[in-house]
RNA sequence: AGGGGCGUGGCCAAGUGGUAAGGCACCGGAUUUUGAUUCCGGCAUUCCCAGGUUCGAACCCUGGCGCCCCUGCCA
């Protein structure tokens, strides 16, 4: 059982628990984590494995990976390999514990055939379409079913025969004998098989007839011995008949609890929305760096030890909730700092030669990987004549508060010499600055600073011409352009996606010791944010993907000025 | 004859009758060769509202109000 980095902390099912261990009521603590194969992982599945996971590690227990493959329409082998994968990659280790739904179809049967013979469930021939109509709605009470009181034999018989393969989908389901008036509707007699003929991904063609997550779900968290069954509010309709089919077949009877599920500003979280944007190329696949699937996530370059952390740090709640991008964004950026290597890497150049410095001269400066753990280790950087700094680092006219480059104005190379902006050199006819001239200062080496030399406030980033690489940035911003795209009622979740959440900078230049860098790697380019290389990096075409940006105080207070 | 849940600062969240933790965000300020990091300080006289019980209420009681979920042979 891997720990989670960070604490679970008080919550209320962990009040539940304490209270019936106090009580002797469980000697031991078993969760699940019990995924549909029909979909990728995301944020919100992470919340509930570290929720699962982190009770059982919490209480010395255990907890089983359970897939839920009750519906073989929708399900495929390439899911259940993709969230094995995903879990893995967070760090969650199952064990022995890896089971099936599937594997229990023979059990469960048996438990229909068993409340058959109690009188607690019948064969109804009714259409779908009339089994709803029979059902009544939120303030009309249902109607019994022609069919509900078919003598035992009958329906034992006619269970089998739907087993054998008798009957065609759709003409025969079994269904729970409860309450046709019962104000909570799962309770109206509801489903627990229907014919399917489809072959399923695990179990073939042994089966024509599939049981229904409620008879299904439970009974496999009985069948496991799970103390705890965790899942989200929208079950919680679903508990008395949850309980009621425990009871009703007469097996151990776990407890069902119900919890928030997690909503996250600027994106959206259903299956349904995330299937969509892939299908409609929003987006290039589930692992587009955008996305909140964890194979996105990781993609992007967000560690599996943040979103450790973050799951941790938002606590478990029963009250609908959407938490803020930036807490995950801080939590990336938390470990990020102190395990990124530094590097310099400038996203949108703009050419500088050093007019004093001597055409054939080039030197090495030695320089810190990390700013505070020297264990890091050293590297150097090449420094000449010409180099490229950050456009953004230059303006012409620049306002109070700026204390980067401008004409006549200094500011010190990050690792390197401070330089004065001579002259400026713009494209004759579109006005474009192409190119400063500025002269440095010999006496300033790496952070020198010569008797009575007025101190320079900006310090800025390059790379040098000859010695950078070229590299492609891509740099990512939120995939919608509201906090809560799905919230909008008046419109479709798609309309409120952002044009720009996708920025690709093809002309960026790194320091030549990321040469040998592999994919996955991740950097911090000073003062821009951390940067990954993605699984399409080629020794032809390098790319990037930003992770996250630094916190940038600048950009704040320009912005807050611009407001005012 | 509707039922089930939930309301603590901008966003989360602890708190379970003894006088409102923490995180994110935000606002100051210090240190800094990253406008980063780090560090210090500020940020709810009040817990959806109104009554009541109590020496004492976010916690207990009553009555309102608001929001979410439920009418698949999906999970």
């Amino acid at each position: 059982m891997t720990e989670s980095t960070g604490q679970l902390g008080p919550n209320f099912i962990r009040n539940i628990i304490d209270e019936e261990l106090a009580a002797n009521k469980h000697d031991t603590v078993v969760t699940r984590f019990p995924p549909e194969p029909n979909g990728y992982l995301h944020i919100g599945h992470a919340k509930s494995i570290c929720l699962n996971f982190g009770l059982a590690a919490h209480y010395g227990g255990r907890c089983h990976l359970r897939f839920d493959d009750t519906n073989p329409i929708k399900e495929e082998q390439e899911y259940i390999d993709a969230i094995k994968a995903d879990l893995s990659w967070l760090g969650f280790d199952w064990g022995q514990h890896e089971y099936y739904a599937s594997n229990y179809f023979e059990t469960l049967y048996g438990y229909a055939e068993r409340l058959v013979e109690k009188g607690l469930a019948y064969v109804c021939e009714l259409t779908a379409e009339q089994i709803r109509e029979y059902r009544g709605n939120l303030i009309e009470p249902g109607r019994p079913s022609p069919y509900r009181a078919r003598p035992v034999e009958e329906n034992l018989d006619l269970l089998r025969r739907m087993r054998a393969g008798e009957f065609p989908d759709g003409s025969h389901v079994l269904r729970a004998k409860i309450d046709m008036a019962a104000p909570n509707l799962n309770l109206r007699d509801p489903v627990l098989y229907r014919i399917l003929h489809a072959s399923h991904h695990r179990t073939g063609s042994d089966w024509c007839i599939y049981p229904m997550y409620d008879f299904a779900h439970g009974q496999s968290d009985s069948i496991e011995g799970i103390t705890h069954s965790i899942c989200t509010l929208e079950f919680e309709d679903h508990r008395p008949l949850y309980d009621w089919l425990c009871e009703a077949i007469g097996i151990y009877h776990p407890r069902q609890i119900e919890f928030a599920r997690l909503n996250l500003t600027y994106t959206v979280m259903s299956k349904r929305r995330l299937l969509e944007l892939v299908n409609e190329k929003h987006v290039s696949g589930w692992d587009d760096p955008r996305m909140p699937t964890l194979s996105g996530m990781r993609r992007r370059g967000f560690t599996p030890g943040a979103i450790r952390t973050f799951c941790d740090r938002i606590g478990v709640g029963k009250s609908d909730s959407v938490i803020d991008m930036s807490v995950l964004e801080d939590c990336v950026r938390e470990e990020l700092d102190t395990t990124a290597p530094r590097a310099m890497g400038v996203l949108r150049p703009l050419k500088v030669t050093i007019t004093n410095y001597p055409e054939d001269q080039a030197e090495e400066f030695t320089v810190p990987r990390h700013p505070k753990n020297p264990d890091m280790g050293r590297r150097t950087i090449p420094f000449s004549r010409e180099i490229y700094i950050e456009r953004d680092d230059f303006m012409e006219e620049p306002p109070k508060k700026f204390f980067r480059l401008g004409p006549g104005r200094e500011v010190r190379l990050r690792y390197g010499y401070i330089i004065r902006c001579d002259e400026v050199i713009k494209d004759p006819v579109s006005g474009e600055v192409i190119e400063l001239r500025c002269s440095y200062d010999p006496e300033t080496a790496g952070g020198k600073l010569p008797e009575g030399r007025k101190k320079v406030k900006g310090i800025i980033h390059w790379v040098s011409a000859a010695h950078g690489i070229p590299v492609e940035v891509r740099v990512y911003d939120r995939l919608f352009n509201v906090a809560n795209p799905a919230g909008d009622k008046q419109c479709d979740y798609r309309e409120h996606l952002n044009p720009e959440s996708l920025g690709v900078l093809t002309d960026c230049l790194v320091e030549p010791g990321l040469v040998g860098a592999q994919p996955g790697e991740v950097f911090q380019f000073e003062r821009l944010g951390y940067f990954c290389i993605d699984r399409d990096d080629t020794a032809h075409k390098r790319v990037f993907n930003r992770v996250v940006t630094l916190r940038d105080t600048w950009a704040k207070l320009s912005a807050n000025n611009l407001n005012r």
